[in-house]
DNA sequence: GGTGAATCTGACATTGATGTCAGATTTCGA
DNA sequence: TCGAAATCTGACATCAATGTCAGATTCACC
């Protein structure tokens, strides 16, 4: 599919599109006239880059991930060095931290809601990490 | 005390204090020569900053938020208005979606970590959110 | 009073993903 | 084949917190 269509679809702007393609995040075929040609699961990749963008990973790291995960056709194409476990288990690390902060940051904010709106904050389902 | 200390204790830099202040989030007196000298719960309100920060509130937002916080001594010096409430709603929704998505990458690199290590990641507390 | 450490202000740089724009080229239906 | 819509490349801008540096001033202690 074209870049219009895939930008569409993933709600991703076509020039965040090309900055992940250039990085090596997302492969594309050319047209004879030098268009890109996504293929179907691209959309996948895309939301799948685009949540590790939001747990804070760069690109580069996101680039050296992707391979090592299990494809939807069978396992992944590369094992992860004992390098990039490391640093993806830093990652994780870093993750954990910043759940519990936000949890904390929660708490304030339904605090400042609490009483200001004179009633307590839903009671959410505090769903199991 | 004086920045340096505070910079010391709470394990920011002297700039981003001097940048707090500057946006309205630290109040600090001023010496005869014009130094900074903060009171000692300066130390608690760096830290509430920095975990805002961390959730992805803007300074400006913080601003508006922090008098509108239970004081260590006594009640909030302001009650938020109905405005402020709104937008801290959508906040603290903006924050319940990142930790979803930070739950979902974590499993990603989980799995990664697994695959190539051969063995389970550590099953973690999966404390009560 | 002198001196070294601490602090001040103000300016400019950095980061990294994304926005935006211009001009050229390709695509595809009519 | 014509023309409008889509896409291309490349460059520059943006955001917001923080780093960094220079030169001036203040603080605290001897």
């Amino acid at each position: 599919m074209r870049i219009g269509e895939l930008a569409r679809r993933t709600g991703v702007s076509e020039r965040s599109l090309r900055y992940y393609e250039k990085q090596g995040l997302l492969a594309a075929d050319r047209t004879l006239g030098g268009h890109r040609d996504f293929p179907e699961r691209a959309v996948d990749r895309v939301i799948l880059i685009q949540e590790l963008f939001a747990a804070g990973l760069h690109s580069a790291k996101i680039a050296e991930l992707l391979p090592c995960m299990r494809d939807a056709d069978g396992g992944p194409n590369e094992v992860a060095t004992p390098r990039l476990v490391t640093e993806l288990t830093e990652e994780r690390d870093r993750i954990n931290r910043m759940i519990a902060d936000l949890i904390r940051s929660r708490g304030v904010l339904d605090e400042v809601i609490e009483t200001a709106s004179g009633r307590p904050a839903p009671d959410e389902e505090h769903h199991h990490a």
